[in-house]
DNA sequence: GAGAGCGTTCGACAATGCCGAACGCCGTTC
DNA sequence: GAACGGCGTTCGGCATTGTCGAACGCTCTC
């Protein structure tokens, strides 16, 4: 592929490393992650701060990210044509259903979450667009990875007892999601937590993202630890409707 | 202040303009707005392509916001010490107020939106954060302009018949925010809405952000369209309680 | 079929970005 | 209190990189 520019790509990498970890960092480790001269890497800040993309806290000289990027990234929102086809079936999948509703494409080898409905009651809960979550460990993400070309890393994290973190059974798992047309995680991700997802096909026939619902292992499964097939259901009828949606928009 | 790398700017030029207007531009149109060459917007969307933050659509060529925006805009709500501290104060002022919550901050002269509460009922709302809002025409933005060294556009916009537009006008009403310690809007910039706000202040006093309550124009004001001292008060401790909280942070 | 305008590519060139070195400041240790 | 280490910042020389004009192929319109 023919050149990129070097300073955006360096300045890219800079937001990244803010975004993740504690979230403020100090020149110097910046520069010693990225393996840059400090003179390098304020340059490259002073102009990330310029333009709002970073702020500098005052007192102890570390950097964060900054206010233009909230504004940059609900606007991906607005345009973003999976979550805008999904919005009308994700209110009437969480009513359905009684469960949160999330809709996630693939980002940096994550799922990331471009729409989330609450579960329908009164309990607190926190808004999770934007989250980056693990594509072995979660329904979402086994649907995405199992109708991608996408490799899922060598090094697989445990987030529970029940997480799969050997490649084979990984494997083995996607083979199973291809066959049923969606996924599960139960206990995966979350203890007492368990997901169902199914894929959103886009103009081609291509996965382009997937909608599932989430909540607790009792209500999403049955005594077995099987995902109640009522739900599976509910979710496979928005997911198509989802995909009807996307592949009409194209014509 | 010493020179800043001319390739990020430009491109972070590039990715504001795609955050506004329509969504999706042309490399043409981006070239010909910046005052740049084609061979230039081209390396730099390129670039942008990818690190994730310009998608291309395939049918057209027009470029859009990629989706590592919305990661890293939600990440700087994670680490926005002025949400951090406000949210805590926004639900109990929505269920004390019977009104929709904002809190905002000045970017690019504009208000944005970092923090919003649904108004307690079940009544459609879509959410602001990430939200730009008009300085001069809202609760939130006189709030905010009152207190800073900030200057409005010499140009204001006019949003609805009693939106104001005159600067010397402007200059009185922010005189008034100052000397009540609280602003509001009817219906200056959404017809049928009104709005209460008033000043959240950071360490050494200085005014970081405003936090404010919406609604129809019928429960915000009275007859003689005052905004009810009931939901001024509610709203002024609940800015009073963040100012301390921010404060605290700092000792 | 001709023309206009698009996105893309390429190579020459000079402008810019990079980095080593040095600085002042601050916190820690002795 | 002095010394030390590491921080963020600044500066200037240099060569690498980014810029841009020109050309291309494609698509759409007339």
């Amino acid at each position: 592929m023919p050149g990129t520019v070097q300073s955006i790509e360096r300045a890219a990498a800079i937001l990244r490393m803010l975004a993740g970890g504690p979230g403020r960092l100090g020149l110097a480790e910046i520069a010693r992650s990225l393996d840059l001269a400090k003179g390098t890497v304020h340059g490259i800040l002073r102009t990330l701060q310029h333009v709002g993309f970073v702020e500098q806290d005052r007192g102890s000289g570390h950097y964060q990210l900054g206010a233009a990027l909230l504004h940059l990234g609900t606007s991906y929102l607005d345009i973003n044509e999976l979550r805008s086809r999904s919005i009308n079936w994700a209110d009437p999948l969480a009513a359905r259903s009684g469960e949160a509703v999330r809709i996630g494409t693939v980002l940096e080898g994550r799922v990331l979450v471009v729409h989330h409905v609450f579960r329908p009651d009164d309990t607190f809960q926190t808004l999770d667009i934007g989250t980056l979550l693990p594509l072995h460990a979660t329904a979402l993400g086994k649907v995405l990875l199992a109708y991608r070309a996408e490799r899922p890393a060598a090094d697989l994290d445990r987030y529970t007892h029940r997480t799969v973190v050997a490649a084979k059974e990984l494997a083995a798992e996607l083979e199973r999601v291809r066959e049923a047309g969606w996924g599960a995680d139960v206990e995966e991700y979350t203890v007492g937590e368990a997901a169902v997802a199914a894929p959103i096909r886009g103009y081609g026939g291509l996965v382009v993202g997937a909608i599932g619902v989430s909540g607790l292992v009792e209500r999403i499964c049955d005594s077995r630890y099987r995902p109640q097939p009522k739900l599976v259901g509910y979710v496979r009828d928005a997911a198509r409707a989802v995909s009807r949606d996307l592949g009409a928009a194209r014509r």
